[in-house]
DNA sequence: AAATTCACCGAGAACGTTCTCGATTCCTTA
DNA sequence: TAAGGAATCGAGAACGTTCTCGGTGAATTT
């Protein structure tokens, strides 16, 4: 069994003097003379006291923890993000709780709905694809836990978001492939009703609508964000009459899945193809033709997000904020028709 | 400020009964009415009831928190291999904390010191490279506090221990090399001192040995786990008057960062230059020429690791298990001269 | 009908901290 | 020289649970 730690009355006892002033001299430097206070300190060494964080959760209603909620971790865009919560998070002393959904809508609520609020300060969540996860966010969010969205955040819910700039990515995504002679542009994304997904569309439709492009409905493709998908996406496109000669995905694992199948098909991608992603995930350097796409500042939306959360457990009245930050369009091979 | 929970006490007041029953009727089953058990849990669900585990770590020492303790997340291999311990530990109602030291001692080091361990049931650790790990791991593991050490190892402290097989592995990678007419094989690893790095090399050499190959110093590389080391190892490689004609890398990672550098180099891979790495990294079968490797079985590392732990966890004296998963080859096109 | 057992429940200590409220000593000031 | 103040410390309650011990009344046994 677990040898027992020395705890604060155990150094109180050894010096004969009271938790009290143990207490204080642990903490505070007020308040308690400094003789006193090396006296307590050297003890605390001596007797490798480590405090329990337990004990002063429970008293100050405050552990220094956070869960964080992730659709995935084995992933560039989320671990990167994570990385940067992390960053923050560890030079302000607060530790994380990571739990993986695995996409899956069930497994979230099950852990939403488990949260010790007791023994977590705050809450950072990208929500999982398949969950209309309003009614559970809402309910801890009226329970005054401060929550922050990030990336795939629940629109209707009044509470601190982070996100890449979807609209305007997607909208330069596609005017990259306009300016290139592309002129059939077809758009394979994620599934339907979630922000990112319609903000992404919404670009690449305006786009499109500006330069006074076609937009046909079967070249609109909604699946899911893994590679698998963008490869049977790309498959369908070039299955129809109409085929598109370029096509925009929502994030480079589609895109890397599309280059896949092209690549099998025998179409050249960057001529007859064009493609471009969205995410900058490292294998899209690695891919030939490597894949254009548009860079997502994922590192900074990590660390944006854990910085508000901060902010807003220390203020007692913190006004959500939205944060929106660019993204970077990053030419490669599969766009460039030269 | 945040809203204040429901409490036992509550619940108690509520129905006009004692804390003990309450708190009885809310766990057992045994030693309380039916009926009054019935009755506490729609009150405690009316009230919106949530334990406070602060409470119950205080007086039962011990949350349901495990800490891992990882070099990094972005990357294929330990972000799957958390997600095994997260899948053993999600169905076993354990929380995970995770800290990422990137691969830095020091922060390793003020990690471990400043662990709480009243709030942690046990540890689960891939150390820092760079790190003499032993000292602080000896020390908490004196202490008492449960500790599973996977892949990167430390050799001389007594615990239980999770990793695949890397003497064989690299020993069947090699080879593999071997039996596709590769004669002048390098080998590109990690830095010296790690149980992993040792182990691959052991078994490259006694391979090359075993078949009456030469062994050459200047074909053995120490340097990081990064592509970027790969490719400045491949570029180093290329240097020497007396050439390898094949490449085992210790890891994907850096087996894709040769490749880059032999293409940039218009050296054949596959032809010119067999390259073979570790792991089954995504990218390597994304990569042209793809990479051949041996799988690592990452995620059920994660599993079985995480499953120790909580043995150790239930049991008061357990004998510390050494586990070692094998390897599967998989022969790509950077290693097929065909 | 008395004795014994059983099911169920309550009182109160304990876990390791923090924090409020006073108490004591010593120094300063009029 | 008395009064006020500052510096330092201690007693004890509180945080939300669990757990041990014992008590009550009802059911069962002899």
């Amino acid at each position: 069994m677990r040898r027992h730690y020395a705890t604060i009355k155990d150094i109180a006892y050894a010096l004969s003097i009271s938790v009290s002033t143990v207490s204080r001299a642990l903490r505070d430097t007020h308040d308690v003379n400094a003789d006193t206070r090396k006296m307590v300190l050297e003890m605390a060494a001596k007797l490798n006291y480590k405090p329990n964080f337990n004990a002063t959760g429970l008293v100050k209603n405050s552990t220094h923890n956070l869960a964080v909620i992730l659709p995935a971790i084995t992933n560039y865009y989320f671990s990167t993000v994570f990385t940067g919560i992390q960053e923050v998070a560890y030079s302000n002393g607060y530790n994380l709780i990571l739990y993986v959904t695995n996409d899956d809508a069930a497994r979230e609520e099950n852990i939403v709905r488990n949260l010790s609020f007791s023994s977590l300060d705050g809450l950072l969540v990208s929500v999982s694809s398949k969950a209309d996860a309003s009614h559970y966010f809402q309910e801890i969010i009226d329970d005054g836990v401060p929550v922050v969205f990030f990336d795939r955040v629940v629109e209707n819910i009044r509470t601190s978001k982070v996100m890449q700039d979807d609209y305007n990515g997607a909208y330069e995504a596609t005017v990259h492939l306009i300016r290139n002679g592309y002129r059939k542009i077809a758009h394979i994304t994620g599934p339907a009703g979630l922000t990112l997904t319609e903000a992404r569309l919404q670009g690449y439709l305006d786009a499109l609508q500006r330069h006074k492009l076609a937009v046909r409905k079967k070249w609109i493709i909604h699946s899911g964000f893994s590679q698998q998908s963008g490869e049977e996406d790309a498959r369908q496109l070039w299955k129809l009459n109409d085929k598109p000669d370029a096509v925009f995905a929502v994030n480079d694992r589609k895109g890397i899945g599309a280059i896949i199948s092209f690549k099998q098909l025998a179409v050249q991608v960057g001529k007859e193809i064009g493609i471009i992603g969205f995410t900058n995930d490292p294998m899209s350097s690695i891919i030939s033709p490597s894949l254009s796409t548009i860079a997502e500042p994922a590192f900074e939306i990590g660390q944006r997000s854990c910085q508000l959360l901060l902010n807003h457990i220390r203020k007692k009245h913190f006004i959500p904020e939205e944060v929106i930050l660019p993204g970077r369009l990053i030419v490669r091979e599969s766009s460039r028709r030269s």
